[in-house]
DNA sequence: TTGAAAGCGCTAACAA
DNA sequence: TTGTTAGCGCTTTCAA
C-alpha cells in the first residue's frame, strides 16, 4: 500500500485501516514545459491558447493538439494574477438561521452558478450576520473576487455602504433606498397592489397586513403596494389595519387576535413565516378558511404546499433573480452601461384559501 | 460628477440617471512600496507580516505600524501563487431542485464557513447534478481550491470517483460504501434503529418503512437500522414491510395503500418529503393520527414542524457536520492523521404521533 | 509570425 | 538581523 500507482489518490493508510493522511503529489505540467517540448516560446503557447495576437496556424494547432494530448490546463491563479482578475465574483448570503431555512437563496445560486459558469466564473461563498460583515469585508480586502452580488438588503445596510467605499463593482438582489446602488428586485410593489386589489374586487372591504421587519426594504415595499391597492380602489381609511414588525410567531398571533376583534374579512401576510403562525392560530382557534376569514400571502413556500385549503399567494422565481443580477454584474464589470434597477415579474395565483 | 473623491464608488451615472457604467480605479499599495518607503527589503516586510525569519524587533514594529496606517494589505493570491496554495476550500452542493429546497445544505455551510474563515479561507461554491458534475471538474483542475467537501454523496458517485482520481484532499458529507474515503457522518443507522426499537417497545407489531431513493447511501443505512431493530426485537418477518424507492408522491401513496391493506400499526419514513406525502394521504382518507395510525419520520424538518399532531422524528445538526468536515479537511491537508469515519450524534424526538 | 524579457505581488533559499 | 535573487505560472510589450 505504500506505493500507489500515479492517478490513484494519495494517502496512506493506517495499520488499523481506520485513519488517513495526505500526501501532497506533484503532477504539474506548466506552460514552460509545454514550450520547452515543443520547442518553441512560452509567449507562442500562451498565444495559441487565448486566441490573442498573431500566430501561424501550423504551429497553433501543433500547440492545441501537444495541450490535448498532454492534458495541459493553463494555472487560472497564475493567469489571474498576471491579469489582475481572480475569475470569482463574491455571492454574500444571510446565515441568520431563521433565514437559512429559506430555499429563496439556494434558488438565487442556482442561477448565479448557471451564468456564472458561462464566463469561467467560480462562486466565492461568503455568510454575513445582520451586524457582522466580517467575511465580506475580508473577501473584498483580500481581492479574492472582482464583483459582488448581495442576496439580501436591510434599510440601513453596512455590507452595502461598506460595499459603496470600495472599487470592488456590486450589484444587489432585492431592492435598497440607494438610487446608486444596481438592483435586481422582483416588481413586488406591482404585484402586492395587484394582489390585494384582486381581492377587493372580489368584494372585501375589510382587510388586514401583518407584516414582518421593516427593516427589511421588501416589506417596507410590500406595505406601499398594499396601501397603493387600498387608495386606488377608493376604499375608506379604515378598510385596511396594518401591522409590521411582527417578528415572532406571539408577535404575529396578537395582531391577529386584533384584526379578528376589528371583523377583518382577509388576513394578508407579507411572507409564509408570517402566513404559517396565522394558519396556526386560525387552526387552532377553529377558524375555518375561507368561509369565516380569509387568507393570502405576498409570498409563497414549501412551507405552505401542502396546506388546505391551498393559500393565495404571489410567486416568484429567485433562479432568474440570480441569472440576471450575474450577467448584471459581469456587465458592469467589463464597463458596459447597465440598467440601474431592474424589475422582474412575478405570478398571481389565486387558491383556495380565498374562494 | 465626473470627478470622483478617491474612496467612493467609481462609477460614471448617465444623463437620465437609470444606468451606470463602472470605471476601474487603481489603489493598490504593494509589499514593493512599503519597501521602499522604509528603505528596507521585500523579504524583510514579508518576514515582518508573517512572522517566520528572523527580524528585528524594531524593524518589525515599524514596518507593522507602516502597514497599519496606511492600510496595505498583502495580496493573497499572489501569496498563493508563491506557496503553491489558494486559500479557498470547495464545497460541493447538489443542485437538484427538489434538495435546493432542504435547509440541509445552507445549515452545512454555515458551519464550514465558520471554520473556513478561522483558518483564513474562503469557500468556493459548486452546484453539481446527479449526472453532470463539469463544475466540480473544472474546479479541481483549474487548482482554484486546496481541498473539496462533499456535501452529499451517491451510491455510485461520480463525484467521489473522480475525486479519488484527483489528488485533490477531499471528505464527505454523509456516508459513502467506499472504505477509502474520508466521510463524515451522523449514525444513521444507530438512530433509525433506536428510534424503531423504541416504537416497537411501545407495543407496535406491525410496521413499515416507506423510503426514497436507494441511491442516496443515507437510504440504504436507515433502511439497515429499521432491519436491525426489528431482527434484535425479535419480530416475525412480516411484521416489517419496506418500500423504498419512492421518488415521487404517487409512489408514497401506492406505498402506503399497501401498508394499510396489510394493517400496518405505525408508518416510518425516511425523510420529510415522504412523511409529508403520507401525512397528506392520510389526512385526505381522514385516517386521524396517533388514534388509527402512528406515524414517525428519520428526518426532522421545517417541512413537519407546524403539522397537529407533531411528528416524531430524529434530529441532527447539519451545522456541527459541516464544522467537523472542515476541521477534518483542514487537519488533512496539513498532513496530519485523520479519522476515515467520524459519526456524529443525533436526538429521538418522540411527539404526539406516535403516542 | 515568433521570441526575449519584464512584470503581476508575493515567498524562500542562500548570502552577507 | 537583513538583503539579493530566483522563482510561483502566466501575460504582454517590444523587438526581431
Amino acid at each position: 500500500m505504500a506505493q500507489e500507482k500515479k492517478g490513484e489518490q494519495a494517502g496512506k493508510i493506517s495499520a488499523e485501516n481506520t485513519t488517513v493522511q495526505f500526501q501532497r503529489e506533484q503532477n504539474k505540467i506548466t506552460i514552460g514545459d509545454v514550450a520547452e517540448a515543443l520547442g518553441v516560446s512560452k509567449t507562442t503557447v500562451s498565444r495559441a491558447i487565448s486566441g490573442k495576437g498573431r500566430i501561424g496556424e501550423a504551429t497553433r494547432q501543433r500547440v492545441l493538439e501537444y495541450i490535448k494530448e498532454n492534458h495541459y490546463r493553463p494555472n487560472v491563479v497564475a493567469k489571474g494574477l498576471a491579469k489582475s482578475k481572480t475569475y470569482n465574483i463574491g455571492w454574500v448570503m444571510p446565515g441568520d438561521s431563521n433565514v437559512t431555512e429559506l430555499p429563496f437563496f439556494q434558488r438565487c445560486m442556482l442561477g448565479i452558478s448557471e451564468v456564472a459558469a458561462a464566463y469561467d466564473y467560480d462562486i466565492l461563498l461568503s455568510m454575513v450576520f445582520d451586524h457582522d460583515i466580517s467575511k465580506l469585508k475580508s473577501v473584498v480586502k483580500n481581492r479574492k473576487v472582482d464583483g459582488i452580488i448581495l442576496g439580501r438588503t436591510l434599510v440601513e445596510d453596512e455590507s452595502v455602504s461598506f460595499l459603496k467605499k470600495s472599487d470592488m463593482p456590486f450589484v444587489v438582489i432585492g431592492s435598497s433606498n440607494d438610487e446608486d446602488v444596481i438592483q435586481i428586485d422582483n416588481d413586488h410593489m406591482e404585484a402586492c397592489k395587484e394582489l390585494t386589489s384582486i381581492i377587493i374586487m372580489k368584494g372585501i372591504k375589510k382587510l388586514a397586513l401583518i407584516g414582518g421587519s421593516m427593516e427589511h426594504v421588501v416589506n417596507q415595499t410590500r406595505r406601499k403596494g398594499f396601501e397603493m391597492a387600498l387608495a386606488e380602489q377608493e376604499l375608506g381609511s379604515d378598510a385596511g389595519m396594518i401591522y409590521m414588525d411582527c417578528e415572532t410567531d406571539s408577535m404575529v398571533e396578537h395582531a391577529l387576535e386584533q384584526c379578528l376583534c376589528e371583523k377583518a374579512e382577509c388576513i394578508i401576510c407579507t411572507d409564509d413565516r408570517v402566513c404559517t403562525a396565522v394558519l396556526n392560530k386560525l387552526n387552532r382557534d377553529g377558524i375555518s378558511i375561507p368561509e369565516q376569514i380569509k387568507v393570502a400571502s405576498f409570498y409563497d413556500s414549501i412551507m405552505l404546499d401542502n396546506y388546505k385549503p391551498a393559500i393565495t399567494s404571489l410567486c416568484y422565481d429567485p433562479k432568474e433573480l440570480g441569472m440576471v443580477a450575474c450577467t448584471t454584474l459581469f456587465d458592469y464589470i467589463a464597463g458596459k452601461r447597465v440598467q440601474k434597477k431592474v424589475l422582474l415579474g412575478y405570478d398571481v395565483v389565486l387558491r383556495g384559501s380565498t374562494k
